[in-house]
DNA sequence: ATAGGGTTAG
């Protein structure tokens, strides 16, 4: 219908290709740009820049390059747009070369280039190039109160890690709207400052400003990481109540949030409900059963991914492998394994040896382990020993761990956790002065045991332990139980393994 | 008359 148009001019050619782009019509935009070089348009400024920005969308970012480098004529729009297109597709690095380029062809940035580029910035992590931009547009009072800089500048900061930075320009902003909330919300939880993430959001509802899908997303993921059930059931409420749809985004982060808080039966009870499930919804099922100990359940709705069509990555492979591996599955562990490479095309990568590593290290194939190690086709790193030295702690293989500490020691920084399981293997073979050096190298490197520490809500109450702590205020009540419970499990033939330091 | 923008998962 469009293409039946015989004489385009400037002003129909960009009209025409910004709806092909809206709607990702390839072949339709191709003709449009065919018929544009027939009538000697396509070197009308607009007439490239949308074009440019047609191919973006549609991901040709090479394409976009080469319209551009061919163009005789470009402005400020054609930079920005081959920026954006390289954003887009994962090359910051070029987006930034070409802004800097763009610079020296001197060009002046505008602010829709600034946030282009600020973007950029916050992907590759360029916390120089990023605060730069800050400083040069610090006085000029237009650029510098546009909520959309702001916002760009906002996230270019978290996303460098320096939130002292983010947080004081929030502050200053003049004018706020949703999105600034949330790129300080979701910032926090991304640098694993989960209960700032929260305090920000109770003082964005003080103001009285309505979240949105992307703030309940984030603070969905700081409950995950919290624990914290019953903020995460109050943003379930909210959802429904405002007749948002818990598909997507929002329904996957429901679904990681009742199963890291373990209600998985919640959690299955969300994924069941959502219209549009993708391999996001179907990892986060995986995992959360592999987590809560229902190894059966996760390997029954990965059974199911191929039969609606969705092909499981890299991600999913982890969960189905953990639940293999806490379920003591060898047969099935090794033929999920080798189905990645072979049904799914999928490398697997350090942590997928390392569950391997776990799973048949926990069963005790220690021989199988070692071999199945000196084959693997990438170098080991800690997380693969570090599996294997779990082994030789539950199975009492003092030289193995040794020559496995060996090779720790070699990947620098170890983690504690190594000397820890090191010192526990020498202790399960009674070498307690083997065990001691080891706590002395420790402490020589002022290492200390992150405290093992586990979280569970009651009432609305996140109760916190850590090994050690006896700041509970129902402490004493608390031992005596698990006092109770360890005569009963001993009554059962069960023994703690007290010999270990800890 | 025609063109380019920021935040969200497993």
């Amino acid at each position: 219908m469009i293409t039946k148009c015989i004489y385009p001019d400037t002003y129909t050619i960009p009209y025409v290709l910004k709806s092909c782009a809206q709607s990702h019509a390839l072949e339709e935009g191709q003709q449009i740009h065919a018929h544009s070089i027939k009538f000697g348009l396509s070197s009308n400024v607009y007439v490239l820049n949308t074009l440019m920005r047609f191919y973006a969308v549609c991901g040709f970012t090479h394409y976009v390059k080469k319209l551009f480098d061919g163009s005789p004529e470009r402005d400020l729009v054609s930079w920005t747009t081959l920026i954006q297109a390289f954003v887009k597709t994962g090359f910051a690095k070029e987006a930034i070369q070409a802004y800097l380029d763009m610079c020296r062809a001197n060009l002046r940035p505008d602010k829709m280039t600034l946030v282009v580029v600020l973007s950029a910035c916050s992907r590759i992590g360029d916390l120089s190039l990023g605060t730069r931009i800050h400083e040069n547009i610090c006085y000029i009072h237009d650029i510098y109160s546009d909520v959309f800089v702001g916002n760009a500048l906002v996230d270019m900061y978290m996303k460098c890690g320096d939130t002292d930075s983010a947080r004081q320009l929030f502050d200053k902003m003049p004018v706020k709207n949703v999105v600034s909330w949330n790129s300080l919300i979701s910032g926090l939880v991304q640098q694993g400052q989960f209960k700032e993430a929260l305090h920000v959001f109770h003082d964005m509802q003080r103001i009285g400003l309505r979240p949105d899908c992307v703030t309940l997303v984030a603070v969905l993921n700081a409950c995950s990481n919290l624990g914290k059930l019953e903020l995460g059931k109050w943003v379930h409420a909210y959802i429904d109540k405002n007749q948002i749809k818990a598909d997507g985004f929002v329904g996957n982060a429901l679904v990681d949030m009742y199963a890291k808080c373990g209600s998985v039966e919640q959690a299955f009870g969300v994924f069941q409900g959502m219209q549009c499930k993708d391999v996001f919804s179907y990892t986060a099922m995986i995992v959360g059963f592999a987590m809560n100990g229902e190894a059966e359940r996760a390997l029954d709705i990965f059974a199911e991914m191929p039969m609606v069509g969705i092909k499981p990555d890299e991600v999913t492979f982890v969960g189905v492998l953990s639940a293999c591996s806490h379920a003591g599955m060898v047969e099935e562990g090794w033929r999920h394994f080798e189905d990645m490479s072979r049904v799914y095309n999928l490398e697997p990568q350090t942590e997928h040896y390392g569950c391997m590593v776990d799973l048949l290290g926990r069963a005790g194939l220690i021989s199988e382990v070692e071999v199945f190690i000196a084959n693997m086709p990438i170098e080991p790193d800690a997380f693969v020993w570090g599996a294997l030295l779990g082994a030789c702690s539950i199975h009492g293989k003092v030289e193995l761990g040794e020559a496995v500490m060996k090779k720790l020691v070699a990947i620098e920084p170890v983690r504690d956790g190594a000397y820890i399981l090191m010192s526990n293997i020498y202790s399960s073979a009674n070498r307690w002065k083997d065990a001691l050096k080891l706590r002395k190298a420790m402490k020589e490197r002022k290492m200390k045991k992150t405290p093992g520490c586990s979280l569970i809500e009651i009432n609305g109450v996140v109760h916190e332990f850590r090994k050690g702590d006896k700041s509970h205020p129902r402490n004493e009540e608390l031992r005596k139980v698990l006092g109770e419970m360890a005569i009963c499990l001993q009554n059962h033939g069960h023994f703690p393994t007290s010999n270990f330091i800890t």
